[in-house]
RNA sequence: GCGAGGGUAUCUAAGCCAGGCCAAAAGAGCCGGACUUAAGAUCCGGUCACGAAGGUGUUCAUGGGUUCGAAUCCCAUCCCUCGCACCA
C-alpha cells in the first residue's frame, strides 16, 4: 500500500487555503506571533525551513482553539551582503557563481540579471514565500513587505525621530577595522584571515631623541618607571615623520596606520633601524636610557618600537639576557616596580627560568607573557614610591597623566597580525568621525528593558540568564553605514540606518502593512504614524479614515505575543528590539513574549552554504512531501534544542504519516457497538488531548507529537491486541479518529485537511474546533484495570520467555483480603517505620505473624515500584482483581493459547501462590 | 580568554529544577519471526550483562563528595554548541 498522493494533496489543499490566513481584526481574542523576517540572498534550506514551520504549528494551534491568529512575513534587504554578492557574480567569481547556479539552482536568464542586486532580492524572496506557503505555513501574505519600500523607509524614519528624541542617539568617534583598498569598513564576513582580531588601545610613550620623538606603543603605560631601554630591529627601515607637526621615528608601516588614526603625516626621510642602536632617548618619567637591538620587534606591530621592561615583561627580560649572555650591555639592570603575589622582585625573571626558557625565540614565550600580565593586572600593586595604586588603577592613571602631560596620544591595534580583506588587501584601524549611536550604554534605558525582560514570558526559560546578561554587556552600537541598502538618517541623509537598526519595531509595521500599500509614501509623515502607533492626534491628518482603521486595527494586534528567532540572534537583535519597543511604545503595548530556537545540523554537522553542507527546503518538500518536513523538523527535538537532519530519519516519519492514514481510513470498518474497551480508550484519549494541549501551549512541539501521535497509536496498538479475534473495534474509533485528525492538523495540515474531508467534514480542519478533554469520559476505574492486565501481561510473558517451555496451563492467584488491608496501610502510611506496629495491633494479623511482615516488605518494595498515581489510586479503592481478569480470561488465554484460571490465594497450596500481592498477582505457569 | 547553555544506552531524545516511581519513556536503527512468488509496507518479539519464574548485577562525560538511597544535589576536571558587536 502506497498511500494517496500526498503531492496531489498538497496542491489541492494549497487551492483551498488560498486567502484562508488572512486575518482582519474580530471582536473575539487575537494571537499574534511573528519570526524574524530571512535576508532573502539564497535559497531556503531545511533550516529556514524550522524557523518557520515551528511558529506555523502554534500558529494553526490557537487558530482552532478559536484565536484570530496572525502570522506575517516580510523580507529584510537592507545592508551590503547582497551588494557584494552582486559584485562577485558579475566579477564572475566562480565560486559565487557555482553557489548560486549550482546548489541554489538560479536559472540563468534569472542569474544573469544578479548584477543588479535588487534583482537578488526580489528573486529569493518570490521563492521564499512559494517555498513557505508549499510547506503550509499559514502566512498573512497581504502584509508582505521590504525593508526598502518607500513607505516602510517613512516608518523607519519615523522610529529614528524618536529615538532621537529621547536621546538615543548620539555622535562619537569610533575605531572600525577598514580596507584602504576598499575604502570601507569591514565586518567579520568581510575577511579572508584574522576573523578574531580584535582592536587594541595602545598608548604612545613618546621618548626624546634630539629633535625627534619615539613613540612606543604600550598596553602597560604603568611600567614606564622600570623602563631600561628601547628595543628597535636593526634590520628594519625606520623613517622620520613629520605627524601633526612634530618629527617622529616610527616604522614605515605605522606611518601608514597614523594617517587612519586623526594625525596629518609626512615623510621627511628614512633611516636604518641600525643606526639607531645605541643612541640614547629620554623620557621625563624614567629618565635617559639607551636603545638596544631586538629581532622581535615587528614594523608592523603599532609603532615599530617598543619600550623595554626586563622587570615585568619576559620577551624584554629573555631579549636582554640573550644580549648580555654575549657580554654586551652587562650594565642594565632589570628595575623592578610591581609586586604581585606568587612572583620575586623580578616577576619577569621568575617565569622565564621557572618555564625553562633557553632564548627569546622560544614558541612558549606568548603564554608566558599573557600569564605575567594577566597575574600583575589582577593582583600586582605599584611600589610605594610610584603611588602605591593597584596595577588596575595604576595603568589609567599613568596613561592619563601621559596625555596630559606628556605627550601621549592612543594608538589603535589589532592583537593579532595579519588581518586582510576579502579583496586581499591588508586591513587596519580607522577612527571614523561623525559616527552616530545608539546608546545602549545608556543605564536607565537598560533598566526600562531589565523590568520589560522580568515581566515577558521566555521559552525556553533557560536563555533568560542569557538577555539579562546581555541587556548589561551591551555598550553604544554605531548605527549608520556609509555603503548599502537602507533608509537614510533624516537629519544626516549622508548616512545609512544599518540592517540591524532599521529591524526593531517592524512587527508593529506589520499590523498595518496592506493598509499602507494604497496610501502614497509622500503622505506618510512623522505625524501620520505618531496617530496611528501612538493616537497622537495633530491637525489636517490626511485619509483620516483609513488611518482610524490603521489605529483600530494596530491597537486590535498590538502588543505581539511572541516572537520567534533563533539563539544566535539574543545578543543583538532580540535584544535591540526590546530596546527600541520600550524606547518608542507605551507599556501597555509592549513585547509578551519571545521563543528562542535552536540550531540546524544536517548529518551531524553545521549547515553552511558556502561549505555545500545544505538540503535545500524544496527538494525536502519534493523528496518527502510538506507534512513528513513539518513532522520531522518539529518532532525531532523541541524548537529550542539543535537538531539533526538526517534522510534515513525522515523517510521513517512519512512512514509514520501513511501508517496514520490508512488507520484513520480503516476506522471506516469499524462497525463494532462500544463497550468497556471503548470505555478505556476514551478515557486514555482525554490525557493526551489535555497533554498534548499543554505541551502546545508551551511551545514543546515534540512533546505535543509525542504525545498525540505515538501516545494514541500505542492506546490503540493494545485495543486492537485485546480485540475479539476478527472484530475491527466499534463505532467509537469515528470518535477517536476526528480527535485525532485534529490534533494532528497543525502539525500536518495537508494530511489532515484530506482525512478530515474522508471523515465526512466540509469545513477546513484548520479552522475546526480544538478537542476539549471531557472529564465525563475519563473513567480511572477501567484504565487502572487495563494497566493491571498488561501489566500481568508483561510478567506472564516474561516468565514464559525465561523458561523456555511451551506452558500448557497458567493460573493467576490474586491476593487475599487481608493483604489488599496490609497494602493500604503500607501504602498510606505516613511513617513507614511504626506502620508494622499499627497492623500488628490487628488479632487476626498478630495471628499470621512473620507473614504479615513479609507482606510489608514485599509491599513497600512494590509501592516503591509502581507509580504515585497508581498507589493514591489504590488507596482508594483495590480494584475486583477476581472480576478484571475473569473477564478478560478470554483475551489471555487468546493471547497464550492456554487455559488461564483465576483464583483467590486462598484456594492454592502452591508455593507460588503466596506470592500474591495486591495489583502483583502470583501466577503459576505449568 | 570571557558570557550563556549542554554532555543519558547504536542514534535522536525524555527524565534532572521538587533525590526513591529509573535498567531509565518514546521514536529511529539493528536482529529474529509472521504475511508475501519476492521486495517494500504492515504486524509480532528482541535489542547493557547474567538468569529454566516475574529477578540479580553493572550503567546516565570523568573523578570526588552529601545521603539509608544519586542520571537527578554539591565540588573539580574534560568535551560540545551559541554569542563576544558595526554583521545578517
Amino acid at each position: 500500500m502506497s498511500g494517496p498522493d500526498m503531492r496531489q494533496i498538497e496542491r489541492e489543499t494549497l487551492l483551498l487555503w488560498e486567502h484562508a490566513f488572512e486575518p482582519d481584526p474580530t471582536l473575539g481574542e487575537k494571537f499574534y506571533l511573528n519570526v524574524a523576517y530571512p535576508y532573502p540572498s539564497g535559497a531556503m534550506h531545511v533550516g529556514h525551513g524550522r524557523t518557520y514551520i515551528a511558529p506555523d504549528v502554534i500558529a494553526r494551534f490557537w487558530r482552532m482553539r478559536g484565536r484570530t491568529v496572525l502570522y506575517p512575513m516580510a523580507f529584510h534587504v537592507t545592508g551590503a551582503p547582497v551588494i557584494g554578492i552582486s559584485k562577485r557574480i558579475s566579477r564572475g567569481d566562480q565560486k559565487a557563481v557555482s553557489l548560486y547556479r549550482d546548489l541554489y539552482k538560479v536559472p540563468p536568464d534569472v542569474l544573469a540579471a544578479f548584477t543588479d542586486p535588487l534583482a537578488i532580492v526580489r528573486h529569493f524572496s518570490d521563492e521564499y514565500q512559494r517555498v513557505m506557503s508549499e510547506c503550509g505555513i499559514s502566512i498573512d501574505w497581504r502584509r508582505r513587505f521590504t525593508t526598502v519600500d518607500p513607505q516602510y523607509s517613512r516608518f523607519i524614519e519615523w522610529q529614528w525621530k524618536h529615538l532621537r528624541e529621547e536621546g538615543h542617539v548620539v555622535k562619537g568617534a569610533h575605531p572600525v577595522r577598514y580596507c584602504t583598498q576598499c575604502d570601507n569598513p569591514v565586518g567579520d564576513h568581510d575577511l579572508l584571515e584574522g576573523e578574531k582580531a580584535e582592536i587594541l588601545k595602545f598608548t604612545l610613550v613618546m621618548f626624546r631623541w634630539n629633535d625627534a620623538l619615539i613613540p612606543t606603543a604600550t598596553l602597560r603605560p604603568e611600567t614606564i618607571y622600570g623602563v631600561t631601554n628601547l628595543w628597535v630591529n636593526p634590520d628594519v627601515t625606520y623613517v622620520r615623520v613629520k605627524v601633526d607637526g612634530v618629527i617622529w621615528i616610527v616604522s614605515r608601516q605605522a606611518a601608514q596606520k597614523f594617517t587612519l588614526q586623526d594625525h596629518s603625516v609626512e615623510i621627511l626621510g628614512e633611516l636604518a633601524g641600525s643606526s639607531l642602536i645605541d643612541q640614547v632617548v629620554s623620557h621625563p618619567l624614567c629618565g635617559e636610557i639607551p636603545i638596544l637591538p631586538a629581532r622581535f620587534v615587528d614594523p608592523d606591530m603599532a609603532s615599530g618600537i617598543v619600550m623595554s621592561v626586563p622587570a615585568h615583561a619576559p620577551f624584554d627580560y629573555i631579549a636582554l639576557r640573550d644580549l648580555q649572555s654575549l657580554g654586551e650591555y652587562t650594565g642594565i639592570t632589570p628595575v623592578p616596580l610591581i609586586t604581585v603575589p606568587g612572583y620575586g622582585t623580578l616577576p619577569a625573571r621568575d617565569a622565564v627560568e621557572r618555564a625553562g626558557i633557553k632564548n627569546q625565540d622560544d614558541p612558549r614565550m606568548e603564554t608566558l607573557t599573557q600569564e605575567v600580565y594577566s597575574a600583575e593586572f589582577g593582583s600586582g600593586r605599584l611600589y610605594e614610591k610610584y603611588g602605591g595604586a593597584p596595577v588596575k588603577v595604576a595603568r589609567d592613571a599613568v596613561a592619563a597623566l601621559m596625555i596630559r602631560q606628556y605627550g601621549s596620544v592612543p594608538m589603535y591595534e589589532f592583537d593579532t597580525r595579519s588581518v586582510i580583506c576579502r579583496c586581499g588587501g591588508q586591513v587596519f584601524v580607522k577612527i571614523l568621525h561623525d559616527q552616530w549611536f545608539l546608546q545602549y550604554s545608556d543605564p536607565a534605558w537598560k533598566a526600562q528593558v531589565s523590568s520589560l525582560l522580568e515581566q515577558m514570558c521566555l521559552v525556553p526559560p533557560e536563555v533568560r540568564a542569557e538577555f539579562e546578561r546581555t541587556v548589561d554587556w551591551l555598550k553604544d552600537w554605531a548605527c549608520t553605514r556609509k555603503v548599502g541598502l537602507g533608509t537614510r538618517l533624516p537629519w544626516d541623509p549622508a548616512w545609512l540606518i544599518e540592517p540591524l537598526s532599521d529591524s526593531t519595531v517592524y512587527m508593529a509595521y506589520y499590523t498595518i502593512a496592506h493598509h499602507l500599500k494604497s496610501i502614497s509614501p509622500d503622505l506618510l509623515t512623522p505625524e501620520v504614524f505618531d496617530y496611528i502607533f501612538l493616537g497622537k492626534e495633530t491637525s489636517s491628518l490626511p485619509e483620516r479614515e483609513k488611518l482610524d482603521a490603521m489605529r483600530k486595527e494596530f491597537l486590535f494586534w498590538y502588543p505581539y505575543d511572541f516572537r520567534f528567532s533563533a539563539k544566535d540572534l539574543i545578543s543583538n537583535h532580540l535584544t535591540f528590539q526590546l530596546f527600541h519597543h520600550v524606547a518608542i511604545f507605551p507599556g501597555a503595548l509592549l513585547p509578551r513574549g519571545m521563543v528562542v530556537f535552536g540550531m540546524g545540523l544536517l548529518n551531524g554537522a553545521k549547515m553552511s552554504s558556502s561549505k555545500g553542507n545544505v538540503f535545500l527546503l524544496e527538494d525536502a518538500l519534493h523528496e518527502f512531501g510538506a507534512d513528513t518536513v513539518r513532522m520531522f523538523l518539529v518532532g525531532s527535538a523541541e524548537p529550542w534544542q539543535d537538531f539533526d537532519w538526517r534522510n534515513e530519519l525522515v523517510a521513517s516519519t512519512r512512514r509514520q504519516i501513511e501508517r496514520f492514514i490508512s488507520t484513520v481510513e480503516e476506522s471506516h470498518n469499524a462497525t463494532g457497538i462500544p463497550d468497556d474497551l471503548d470505555g478505556w480508550l476514551a478515557s486514555r484519549l482525554q490525557g493526551h488531548i489535555a497533554r498534548m494541549t499543554e505541551a502546545l501551549e508551551h511551545f514543546q512541539t515534540r512533546q505535543a507529537l509525542q504525545e498525540a501521535f505515538f501516545g494514541i497509536e500505542s492506546d490503540l496498538k493494545w485495543y486492537r491486541k485485546r480485540l475479539p479475534a476478527g472484530s475491527d473495534g466499534s463505532r467509537y474509533l469515528w470518535e477517536l479518529c476526528s480527535v485525532w485528525v485534529r490534533l494532528l492538523a497543525p502539525v500536518i495540515p495537508f494530511t489532515c485537511e484530506y482525512l478530515w474531508k474522508k471523515l465526512g467534514n466540509t469545513d477546513l480542519v484548520s479552522f475546526a474546533p480544538w478537542p476539549v478533554p471531557d472529564p465525563a469520559a475519563v473513567d480511572r476505574k477501567l484504565e487502572l484495570a487495563e494497566d493491571l492486565l498488561s501489566r500481568t501481561v508483561e510478567d506472564i510473558e516474561s516468565i514464559v520467555k525465561i523458561i523456555q517451555m511451551a506452558p500448557s496451563a497458567i493460573t493467576i492467584y490474586t491476593a487475599p483480603e487481608w493483604k489488599r488491608r496490609v497494602f493500604v496501610a503500607v501504602a498510606a502510611a505516613e511513617n513507614k517505620g511504626t506502620v508494622i506496629k499499627e497492623i500488628m495491633k490487628e488479632e487476626e494479623m498478630r495471628k499470621r505473624g512473620r507473614e504479615v511482615t513479609d507482606t510489608v516488605r514485599q509491599c513497600t518494595m512494590l509501592i516503591h515500584r509502581l507509580p504515585p498515581q497508581i498507589i493514591s489510586q489504590l488507596i482508594e479503592e483495590i480494584p475486583d482483581e477476581q472480576a478484571i481478569f475473569r473477564k478478560a480470561s478470554g483475551f489471555l488465554e487468546k493471547e497464550f493459547g492456554v487455559t488461564v484460571t483465576v483464583r483467590d490465594t486462598g484456594e492454592s497450596m502452591h508455593a507460588k501462590a503466596a506470592l500474591a500481592l495486591p495489583f502483583k498477582p502470583a501466577l503459576v505457569i505449568e
